[in-house]
RNA sequence: GGAGAGAUGGCCGAGAGGUUGAAGGCACUCGCCUGCUAAGCGAGUAAGGGGGUUUAAAGCCUCCUUCGAGGGUUCGAAUCCCUCUCUCUCCGCCA
């Protein structure tokens, strides 16, 4: 959410900065109702001041006192004015919220200006594309052949979009879940965390999927509850409310979830393999910062998620988002992008975001430097390490043999059971 | 799902219509005292918002709000009434 008072100061940088997102949006009104807001506030405030001194005085008073029952019609008048005025008041903060929900975070400075994706920056590639002696497969062929993913079955259960995985794959899920919290946990120093998978729409709120994207959620009506899209949610809100101890930031969390997405709107894109689902497989990283620190966690953080790649053997390059491609509430993102020889190209397969004192303002996380000071919003960061999913995918397509099996990578091979290759499976 | 109890500051806990933003304790900070430690003595320690002061921040001054959330009664509500949420205990159900 954005500062109201920084607006209120830096009014055409504002604008400015929601341009290079491709948003025009008139700060004008937005300010007039603040102002409003900021005049009633004095008028409520003053009359509120002499109700309390002069009700005060009446705890001392004989309450038969004729110049009691004047002075309290007098005040009970006021009290209804005041009243009056609460509402109007309560109106213009509801509608001053309801805009600030609906705005997008302010891009860093060294985010580059740009309208779309084709604007993003390449920032560096690791890895080296292996050479195929053959035609390389797309993921859905190979999983078909080997009859670890079966989209059919899926389809039947769910609907389209859901696939059901079998065998070796089921078994490849379930050891890179496994390998990735251990190298988070054990070696970068993340606290590992089991969330709810339902979340209520204050939490929603806290991240900013809510109120602009709900109709990307599952929603349980019944019980007024999301599935969450990302475990970005939960461990971010964790502290929602909290006012925490400067001395333990930052806080770095992962937690592998499933991840939950209505996926509206994106029809005809990625409709064959397991690239996009409606539920899918994420170990997320979270970090909760000062904001001094945020940006070069920003930067670790990213290291933490490749590092996950560079273990895999998987050919990737990092990706700065220009200022159009950025997420709502993002300031800065990098993406991470997987070499998938079968489909010849790189498919996003983490983001990592520095989401500032965005998301902070709205979940209220604040944190206090000793015990002098005001409270400060602290920084959130989250980013993917990794999507799943797509990890299998890359690894069928970039470890697939003529024969159709796979080679297991070899720091996968503890988490299966010592299994080097994955050949068909007899259905 | 049924019955009952409860929700107060960083924590524990008093308070039952009127200078109570809230006794007391714990914890913490600063100062004093003391070979060290412990104890003792003194002072202090909630958040949000508006206005003022300041180049600005910090700080300071001032006003308002907040005792789970929302609404009501009243000149005045932590205290009374209603609704909701959550927690605990017992019963039922259940992996």
């Amino acid at each position: 959410m954005l500062d109201l008072k920084f607006l209120r100061e830096n009014p055409e940088e504002v604008k400015k900065a929601f341009l290079s997102r491709g948003l025009e949006f008139e700060v004008g009104d937005l300010l007039a109702l603040d102002e409003k807001r900021r005049r009633i506030l004095g008028e409520v405030e003053g009359l509120r001041s002499y109700r309390n001194r002069v009700s005060r005085e009446f705890a001392k008073a004989k309450f038969e006192d004729k110049e009691f029952l004047v002075e309290k019609e007098k005040i009970r008048e006021i009290s209804e004015k005041i009243s009056h005025l609460e509402k109007e008041l309560s109106q213009i903060e509801e509608e001053i919220e309801n805009t600030l929900l609906n705005l997008p975070n302010l891009p860093h400075s060294s985010v580059p200006i740009g309208k779309d994706e084709t604007e993003n920056q390449l920032i560096r590639s690791w890895g080296k594309k292996r050479d195929f002696s053959f035609e390389p497969l797309p993921h859905w062929e190979i999983g078909k052949i080997l009859g670890i993913l079966d989209f059919e079955r899926g389809a039947k259960l769910a609907k389209s979009r859901f696939t059901v995985s079998m065998g070796a794959g089921a078994q490849l899920e379930r050891a890179l879940i496994q390998f990735m919290l251990d190298l988070h946990t054990k070696e970068h120093g993340y606290v590992e965390v089991w969330p709810p998978l339902l979340v209520n729409s204050q939490t929603m709120t806290g991240t900013g999927q809510l109120p602009k994207f709900g109709e990307d959620m599952f929603f349980c009506s019944e019980d007024g509850l999301y599935l969450i899209p990302t475990a970005e949610v939960p461990l971010t809100n964790l502290h929602a409310g909290e006012i925490l101890d400067g001395n333990q930031l930052p806080l770095k969390y992962t937690a592998y979830t499933p991840c939950f997405r209505r996926e509206a709107g994106s029809y005809g894109r990625d409709t064959r393999g397991i690239i996009r689902q409606h539920q899918f497989n994420k170990v997320e990283l979270v970090k909760i910062t000062k904001p001094e620190q945020s940006y070069d966690e920003l930067e670790s953080l990213v290291g933490d998620a490749e590092e996950v790649l560079k273990r895999l053997e998987l050919p990737y390059r990092v990706i700065l988002l220009c200022t159009g491609d950025l997420g709502f509430s993002s300031a800065k993102t990098y993406d991470l992008e997987v070499w998938l020889p079968g489909e010849n190209t790189y498919k996003e397969i983490s983001s990592c975001s520095n989401c500032e004192d965005f998301q902070a303002r709205r979940a209220k996380i604040r944190y206090k430097e000793g015990q002098a000071g005001k409270p400060r919003l602290v920084h959130t960061l989250n980013g993917s390490g990794l999507a799943v999913g797509r990890t299998v995918a890359a690894i069928l397509e970039n470890y697939q043999e003529a024969d159709g099996s796979v080679i297991v990578p070899e720091v996968l091979r503890p988490y299966m059971g010592g299994l080097k290759k994955i050949v068909s499976r007899e259905s």
